[in-house]
DNA sequence: ATTTAGATCCTCT
DNA sequence: GAGGATCTAAATG
């Protein structure tokens, strides 16, 4: 068992979580059965200037509240008509700023997330999580989880598996995916993944 | 290997 | 009424 994030991990620009969080463990617990993983990679969300972002130009609803929320909440939307993303939001309440969360190195409870994911018969490891919304179903991550506190949490939370942050080197840094309507915000360097890692969504 | 289509529905305009 | 921080299977080169 590793020690909890701790408050003061999340109250930092998203920037900065979003790289700090690569190699940190998250945990779910589903029906008294704990499902984890390695975080490999993330986006950062920058809130009310980033088009790419749901808090974008302060937009604030019932959907998004939660990015609202203090530093190390979850803020779990749907989206496509049947998919969840799990995000942890930064920073400090009112200052709607996030780190999505892309893909997980699968450590706990393998047989349950292949279960939930239930497609082929035999899904290999490097593709069970590799995705913000494989990662969700494979962890029975919903809507009932929004707003969850990370940090005092018993169904979701993050535990801290690496003492210190990936050397720069070790870190692929790219557009984030999925928003190219996002004009310029479209080609920032928000994306972060762990280099040569098979269980990224894409290298 | 790369591209395309369809699934599917909640949220905001 | 439109579109989305996606995924999968099927079609194509």
């Amino acid at each position: 068992m590793h020690a909890r994030l701790e408050p003061q991990f999340f109250l930092r620009p998203p920037v900065v979580v979003a790289r700090a969080l690569l190699g940190q463990r998250l945990v779910r617990r589903f029906h008294g059965q704990i499902l984890a993983g390695l975080i490999v990679e993330t986006e950062a969300y920058l809130g009310p200037v980033d088009r790419a972002a749901h808090s974008f130009n302060h937009r604030h609803t019932p959907r998004n509240h939660s990015m609202y929320l203090p530093g190390g909440h979850a803020y779990v939307y749907f989206t496509y008509g049947m998919h969840y993303c799990v995000n942890v939001v930064t920073q400090t309440a009112g200052q709607p700023t996030a780190v999505l969360l892309r893909a997980l190195q699968p450590t706990d409870g393998l047989p349950l997330m292949r279960q939930h994911r239930g497609l082929k018969p035999q899904i290999p490891d490097t593709q069970l999580c590799s995705g913000p919304a494989k990662l969700c179903q494979a962890l029975g991550i919903d809507r009932t989880l929004d707003g969850t506190d990370l940090i005092a949490g018993r169904e979701l939370w993050l535990e801290r598996a690496r003492p210190r942050a990936y050397p720069w080197t070790s870190i692929v840094v790219g557009p984030r995916i999925g928003i190219a309507y996002a004009g310029p915000w479209a080609d920032k360097p928000l994306r972060f993944h762990l280099r040569d890692n098979p269980h990224v969504s894409r290298p």
